[in-house]
RNA sequence: GGAGAUGUCGCGUAGCUGGUCGAGCGCGCACGAUUGGAAAUCGUGUAUACCCCAAAAGGGUAUCGAGAGUUCGAAUCUCUCCAUCUCCGCCA
């Protein structure tokens, strides 16, 4: 979300980076928008008038009201003075529902007009102009085949898919033994890993009200993703990120509070629809995950500095357990509209020999502050927008789908790398049950 | 979940028989005076958003947990919601 202010001042720079994202349909808006904010200030200046005067006309009914109890003959003359008050008022109401339509629609818009992107943004249409930037570890093929992931998982007895379907539908999972050990072994890894990068670990609330999730995705986005409880007000998050940074609606921080570095674990919650649906076997596209992400809210010069460090956490981390990846920065138009500059840290697959998405870095500059009232008080008494970022620290199960394609053996069984052997109780290896 | 109480400008409070209350007082904070320096004292100031104004100065509007209503006019009255505290119940 832009600032009205800057938008109106610079409609050619906010039209030149709609095309850069190839949303020219969007581009009848910017002038659309400079309309309705011009109406927009006639009529609240109109408005504040007419309040104005109101306001002046009721002290004067005030004043005649106390007059009158000495002098009788007042109380006609404030009465005259109220029938003015009242002539005027459905010229304000009328105004003040103008004025609520036109914010509406101002509003209605500048959520659609996309955040100015970072110059260093490749530009390209869609997900396939993607830049891969560098990669990290070797991505190798080992001799013998890897299995589906879930079949791995199989030969540890560890997944049961049939009785997660049975019991809660497509899209849910049983993990069970040293696979789910080695699940919750990765979040308690990752936990401690950002506690080690000095970043506070924090358990957020795992439904928020619906306020809350309006302030944070879009009605279409709200749809596609959010679980409603039944005769509550309430929504299951489709990832800590948004309890996290509800947390800061409509706050002040101090300065001296920034930067804010916090890591968050929860369970995620996700309808998926209209995505790919969960054709995808296995546990890459479920209903329900479970996350360690990042956050920073910090001042706007040093966010670029916190995108860089927090995008090689996550590679730091992937390496630690000895999984090969890569960096694909998003181009332009695959950017979301929020984000100023964002990338995916993708990890290998030996079995499909290519790279999948596990961890995605965005930096928001401060149009996700500006849209939700989150402000900074600065040293000289000023408040201003801080910029937010976030990133994935790790998502299993879909990370374990990384980890044992790369850390499997010829033999069948599953190599634990130095990092992780403290959270499976000092085990170098896991072998199959059969 | 049941009963009661409460929610005011950073903090603590006054106001809550509707007008002179955007709001008094104390503390805190900032600046100034005083001082060799400090403490103390005295003085001044001390929110947010938006609009008008080229800008500054200045002016205006809105905000007393949130929203709606009554009224010429609401911190003050009514309703709904939210939160906090106390007691009871129920549970990890």
């Amino acid at each position: 979300m832009l600032d009205m202010k800057w938008i109106r001042e610079n409609p050619d720079a906010v039209k030149e980076n709609i095309r850069k994202k190839f949303q020219d349909e969007k581009l009848p808006l910017v002038d659309q928008l400079l309309i309705l904010d011009e109406e927009n200030r006639r009529s609240i200046t109109e408005a504040s008038e007419l309040r104005a005067q109101r306001n002046t006309l009721s002290k004067q009914v005030g004043m005649l009201m106390g007059q009158a109890k000495k002098d009788p003959s007042k109380l006609e003359e404030a009465e005259a003075v109220k029938a003015k008050v009242k002539a005027n008022a459905d010229q304000l109401a009328e105004l003040e529902k103008r004025e609520g339509e036109l914010e509406e629609e101002i509003h209605h818009i500048l959520m659609v007009i996309p955040n100015i992107i970072d110059p260093s943004v490749p530009i390209g249409p869609d997900d396939s102009a993607n830049v891969e930037k560098e990669r990290f570890g070797e991505p190798l093929v080992p001799e013998f085949e890897i299995p589906y992931h879930t079949e791995i998982m199989e030969r540890f007895h560890g997944i049961d898919m049939d009785a997660a379907g049975r019991v809660a539908g497509n899209g849910f999972y049983y993990l069970v033994g040293d696979i789910a050990r080695l699940h919750e072994g990765v979040l308690a890894y990752a936990r401690d890993f950002m506690i080690g990068k000095g970043f506070t670990y924090c358990i957020p609330p795992f439904m928020i009200r619906r306020n809350v999730v309006e302030g944070v995705m879009s009605q279409t986005e709200m749809d596609a993703m959010m679980y409603k409880i039944e005769g509550e007000d309430l929504y299951l998050i489709g990832t800590s990120e948004h309890s996290m940074i509800g947390r800061f609606i409509d706050q002040i921080l101090p300065e001296d509070s920034l930067p804010q570095t916090l890591t968050s674990y929860s369970p995620c919650f996700r309808k998926e629809k209209g995505a790919h649906g969960l054709e995808e076997r296995g546990v890459y596209r479920i209903h329900q995950f479970e996350k360690q992400e990042m956050i920073v809210v910090c001042k706007p010069e040093e966010s670029m500095g916190w995108y860089e460090k927090m995008w090689r956490f996550s590679v730091e981390l992937f390496r630690s357990l000895d999984i090969p990846v890569r960096q694909l920065e998003c181009c332009s138009g695959d950017l979301a509209d929020l984000k100023v500059k964002s990338c995916d840290i993708e990890a290998w697959s030996p079995r499909q020999k290519k790279y999948f998405e596990v961890c995605s870095c965005a930096n928001m500059g401060d149009a996700q502050a500006r849209r939700l009232k989150i402000r900074v008080k600065g040293a000289d008494g000023k408040n201003y927008l801080p910029h937010t970022l976030n990133n994935t620290v790790v998502a299993p199960p879909r990370m374990l789908i990384a980890f044992l394609e790369n850390n499997l053996e010829a033999d069948g069984s599953v190599r634990i790398p130095a990092a992780l052997r403290p959270y499976m109780g000092g085990a170098g290896v896991i072998t199959p049950k059969r």
